[in-house]
DNA sequence: TCGATATTCAACCGATTGGTTGACGATCAG
DNA sequence: CTGATCGTCAACCAATCGGTTGAATATCGA
């Protein structure tokens, strides 16, 4: 379960994976779709996607020779629980998430 | 900034880092009582110390040849924001956060 | 059946990570 | 001054990471 905090964080720590997630946000995608903004070999992205479906953080589903990706926002819950306890945040700042957002998505 | 979020998130993916966070939730401590429950050397602490400054998620102060270290919330706050955009997570369960710190804390 | 599309596998690469040890510079106590 | 304590620095190590390329597998459309 710890050791579960370790993939989750280590997940998130990429600016290239958290994108991902922003973009999986949205709408469930394909491999391809998702690989498609970001200047980096089909390879690359797969193996981001392994790394978050690893921690939980998507589900991939094989549809014919299609695999699609969707958020899984309940691995995330675990370590936000775990990071609340280090101080009295504020309630949830939408406005300060689509900025994050906004930040993360791939130039274009 | 979102560079940061790199930072913040790399750091918290490492147990032993978070169980030091969870020792300095309950008070400032110099760095060798830090390292005094690890079985690891004080170097290897001094370094994940240094790390955990370097994302902005405690702060050092040297007062004579003791460095005191203690926690730095605001930094986190940057993160929980974000991840907080991927869920509707229920209201903070401290209980939880309980558990998770037993969990944490080092063995002895 | 044949060719195009979707995705992964395997091998490789340079950079980073988490740890070690030994020597070192400060600072405090006597 | 001397010796012990606090902490970092420098060099090294094996393992992991983020990326590449080329080949392989599987499915779809005509």
């Amino acid at each position: 379960m710890s050791r579960n905090l370790d993939t989750v964080f280590a997940a998130l720590a990429d600016p290239t994976r958290r994108a991902i997630l922003a973009m999986l946000l949205e709408d469930d995608m394909a491999v391809t779709d998702v690989a498609e903004p970001f200047e980096m070999s089909l390879t690359a992205i797969s193996k981001h996607l392994g790394i978050l479906a690893a921690a939980g953080l998507i589900a991939q589903e094989k549809r014919g020779r299609v695999k699609w990706c969707k958020l899984e926002p309940d691995a995330l819950k675990e370590a936000s629980v775990w990071m609340q306890g280090f101080g009295q945040f504020e309630p949830i700042n939408l406005d300060a998430f689509e900025a994050f957002l906004a930040q993360e998505l791939p130039a274009d």
